[in-house]
DNA sequence: TAAAACCTTGAAGTCACTTGAAGGTCAAGC
DNA sequence: GCTTGACCTTCAAGTGACTTCAAGGTTTTA
């Protein structure tokens, strides 16, 4: 950041931080972005520092974080030890939530290649939708209730 | 399938799906699921038939298919050479979209262990936050626009 | 007989956005 | 000077796949 005057509109900053306007609104609105200056005709004004932000946002975003955790790393000082810590944590859950996820699709892949290998053109008649009507009915559905689908954020 | 007559009140037939009563619901009105047969009370009541398609539904769900892609599969004659056809396209184009999710979440994972290895403790101060920043700058934004968070289904 | 456990409907809430409508502002070209 | 088009503004509504709530009716159980 050479200088820290409000010189981006929404639109440059849009482009420079891969953040769209309507979202960079969005995030102003959710309380992920201070308000900031606006110009004499009412446009928003950005700083490189605004900039910087909403990349952080995109990044963590792009890491599957919800707006909440997001937030969460936002609010943190990092000279703090405590706010370390924090952050620590957050990164912690996340690397679980997105192993979990993991391990969710690659089961998934496997299911589906199965799937798909019944129909490899060697028969005349593939057998993929019978082999999922099967399916449907020797699902375990203690097991499957819980990894099923659901209020599943990734 | 014993019998096919309506037995099963819409709370059972949540437990034998695992799909829960609201979900059943919202199925029915979004045309998974025919409206069906009702009770002198006006309870909804499922056959053995009904059971099966919404465990079908829920595999399918489980699979991270849209429910788009659920009411083709389940509109397909499987004994019709086109529809098995429609079947596999559906499921490469599924498959393609599960394997490109799970390249994401791998490179993730190594991001966020990368991360989390800067804390072992080792250091009083802890660099997370401030690599989190210092990637946020380094963060390619054409690359990084089309595999960013967006609309993604999966 | 009364409480608890089921069922009904419709509407609203969730998350992280995107899209649309209706309009204000500004630089370039004719 | 006037129009065209690219920007910007606001507020509202739409998306997907649900969940939750409110306000009732029914059925089972103690």
């Amino acid at each position: 950041m050479s200088q820290n005057t409000a010189q981006y509109r929404i639109g440059e900053a849009a482009l420079q931080s891969g953040v769209s306007a309507a979202n960079i609104r969005y995030y102003e609105k959710e309380g992920l972005l201070a308000p900031g200056v606006r110009s004499d005709n009412s446009y928003r004004m950005y700083t490189a520092t605004d900039v910087h932000r909403l990349r952080f946002v995109r990044l963590c975003r792009a890491m599957d974080m919800s707006l909440d955790e997001v937030r969460t790393l936002l609010a943190l000082d990092w000279s703090r030890k405590e706010d370390c810590d924090a952050a620590r944590d957050t990164l912690d859950d996340h690397l679980q939530h997105v192993r979990a996820r993991l391990a969710e699709l690659q089961a998934l892949e496997a299911d589906l290649l199965a799937l798909r290998s019944r129909c490899d053109g060697s028969d005349a008649h593939c057998h993929i939708i019978e082999a999922l009507h099967a399916r449907a009915d020797a699902q375990p559905l203690a097991a499957a209730a819980s990894t099923g689908p659901g209020k599943r954020h990734v």
